[in-house]
DNA sequence: CACAGCTCCTGGCAGC
DNA sequence: TGCTGCCAGGAGCTGT
């Protein structure tokens, strides 16, 4: 499941391969993937088009062909695959949904559980206007972290919250708890400024690291050369039920919050504040 | 305002 | 071997 970094890593591979080509051919295999305009719009008005500029915004991927901006997000299991010319097995994949013909490349959307959406806009403000802080921007200062916690709400929903903070997504949260020792279910608002400066500087390493791994692969995500990341290896909590907490060698448990599952070292995280 | 539950969707897996 | 059925989960929605 992208989020941040994979996103981060994602935006790079189609700068990279794409930017400044022109679009030659759009063709929709699945068109439930736009969520605007329709196949026909989405393809006219892209056949002919500038890639300018790519952006991310959260877990959004955001390509200018000034006017217009497509949109992407990859949700689950959204896939953007780049090659130099047309690939045999992803024209036989199924789980390929769209195909957009650069000048210099191939560009394939694919999608195995069809939850990622596409559109094409001319204002970008109602899509990353309703999102919140940028992680790792400098506008995401502990002070402003602070008042985002100022409520009552379990710290891990609030966290996932992306009006809130934009980019976070099951995998980070539960490893920058963790690295903060605080336990998901904690209130937000009971927070000490140490603690509150504690998950700050969690937040922003767990990312900046898992961007410099090349992402986390469990099953699914790959950049835009079909490239795995690595940051898989380093995870302390997800995914690792049962093994033991790397600082402590406490078995890592499995629990559900807010609907998720959701993992923590009981003894590094206590559920009262510790002390 | 907080949050539980439902929806979308499919591959992977447990159980029989 | 092959079937059934459950599970994962980001975000938007409704209901409490």
């Amino acid at each position: 499941m992208p989020e941040l970094p994979e996103v981060e890593r994602i935006v790079r591979g189609l700068r990279q391969s794409l930017l400044g080509q022109r679009v030659e051919r759009v063709s929709i295999r699945w068109p439930g993937i736009l969520a605007s305009p329709d196949g026909e719009a989405f393809t006219s008005l892209l056949c002919g088009a500038t890639l300018h500029a790519v952006e991310r915004r959260g877990k959004m991927i955001l390509m200018s062909f000034s006017p217009w901006w497509l949109t992407i997000h990859l949700r689950m299991t959204g896939q953007f695959q780049v090659r130099p010319a047309p690939d045999a097995a992803l024209e036989a994949d199924k789980h390929v949904h769209l195909r957009l013909d650069f000048e210099r490349a191939v560009l394939y959307y694919r999608d195995v559980r069809k939850f990622g959406r596409l559109a094409l806009v001319a204002d970008l403000s109602h899509i990353a206007g309703g999102l919140g802080l940028e992680p790792l921007s400098a506008e995401f200062t502990p002070q402003a972290f602070g008042g985002l916690l100022a409520r009552r709400r379990q710290l891990k929903p609030l966290l996932l919250d992306q009006r809130l903070i934009a980019g976070l997504g099951n995998i980070y949260v539960d490893e920058a708890l963790w690295r903060a020792g605080l336990h998901p279910q904690r209130l937000a608002n009971s927070l000490s400024p140490e603690e509150i400066a504690r998950l700050h500087g969690a937040v922003q390493q767990v990312l900046r690291e898992a961007i410099d791994h090349g992402g986390t692969t469990l099953r699914d995500y790959r950049g835009t050369q079909d490239e795995r990341g690595r940051h898989q290896e380093a995870l302390a909590v997800y995914g690792r039920a049962g093994q033991p907490c790397p600082r402590c060698s406490t078995p890592i448990v499995r629990i559900r919050v807010g609907g998720r599952g959701t993992h923590l070292c009981p003894a590094c995280q206590p559920i009262s504040p510790a002390q």
